[in-house]
DNA sequence: ACATTAACTAGACTGAGTATAAGAATTCCA
DNA sequence: TGGAATTCTTATACTCAGTCTAGTTAATGT
């Protein structure tokens, strides 16, 4: 598993520069950090974070990002475990599944974070980026189990809305929170349920 | 109807400056036009430009902005004028109302250049914050008229996505076109469907 | 030793967006 | 006629993200 090291061993990590820029975020706010402020306090050079991040957005989002890997890597394996029946009800287990994985502990730190969205742009533009590429990987998942197009695409959108407002209102919940999975389930649900009368 | 002028009267305008920039654009591509650029050829300086226009992407999606607003003002006129029945269906009414104002002579440039989107920053950004203005505005509005949060949100996302998609393939389809109408229909009645089965 | 590979750095550059203060053209009013 | 007041315009300087290039440093392998 481990390779063997060519050239000059990494004095710095991802995780060096995602802690540095994380507590930087919560001192003075996303917009207010600077990437020479979050190098700095990693004890790198300005040109180093952009080894590591291609954008200073894309710190922000590494929790997201990790979601959206396991969720493709679900919706892949689903799709060959189970039997292709009824994609949106697959579609739904995987996101319920991704959902469980965050525990009420751990609210990533994009989910706290919600008002920025409304006024930065850059986080804007990744955002854009990110929930495009989500829905594309369920538009595809659902056509893939025979449903038409513009159906699939509609049901992919209204399941993405549904589980970035369960996420939003679960982040907003507080300390008395259940886990994700209850919010997930009871904003999907009536999507669901919508598509699937129609699709008879 | 016309105010009396204070002040200096304006030498420049939107228009000329928005003359101007789809000129560069169609010359050097969007994100290869600098707002410099766009400034000179107006033959104004740049800090003018910026007085006309917050952002360089704002220039960009000008007739989106003249839609959603018209969309915005036909909801509203819908609420007062015809009884708060079904929203759903009203909604269909007052986007195909929009789209109906497309001739299909006069494609919005914005259409045109689709790739864009993939791939230049700032304009994900601008286009997020449309997004989410409209879908925020349809939500509102169904929500208006006895739809639950949750089914509104979905529904008003679907809608949305539904509409992009039409007017998509509508600007791809070139020549050989039809009205923007005959594309939304297409694409917003299987939504409408989904979801009214589900009001019951 | 010497070449190779990869992490790191320094520094200059572009371009968007912000801020400020000053200039220029017009109306209003004394 | 001569200021105020108002509003459009400009020059200028600044910050910051992101790109690029060329060079340095530390390891491996021969």
């Amino acid at each position: 598993m481990t390779l063997i090291h060519r050239g000059r061993p990494p004095t710095s990590s991802r995780e060096i520069l995602q802690d540095a820029a994380f507590e930087l975020f919560l001192e003075n706010s996303y917009p207010k950090t600077t990437v020479d402020q979050i190098a700095q306090r990693a004890g790198v050079s300005r040109a180093t974070f952009f080894n590591y991040f291609p954008t200073k957005s894309d710190v922000f989002w590494v929790e997201l990002d990790e979601a959206l890997e396991l969720l493709a890597k679900t919706l892949q394996q689903g799709s060959t475990e189970r039997h292709a029946s009824d994609g949106l009800q697959e579609l739904r287990t995987s996101l319920l599944e991704v959902a469980s994985q965050m525990g009420a502990d751990r609210v990533p730190f994009a989910l706290t974070q919600g008002e920025l969205l409304g006024s930065t742009s850059d986080l804007q533009a990744s955002a854009l980026g990110r929930f495009g590429a989500m829905a594309t990987l369920m538009t595809e998942f659902l056509e893939s189990h025979n449903m038409p197009l513009a159906a699939a695409r509609a049901a992919a959108y209204a399941c993405l809305a549904a589980s970035v407002s369960a996420a939003r209102e679960w982040a907003e919940a507080g300390t008395s929170r259940q886990g994700l999975q209850a919010y997930m389930i009871a904003a999907i649900d009536p999507v669901v349920k919508g598509f699937r009368a129609n699709a008879d």
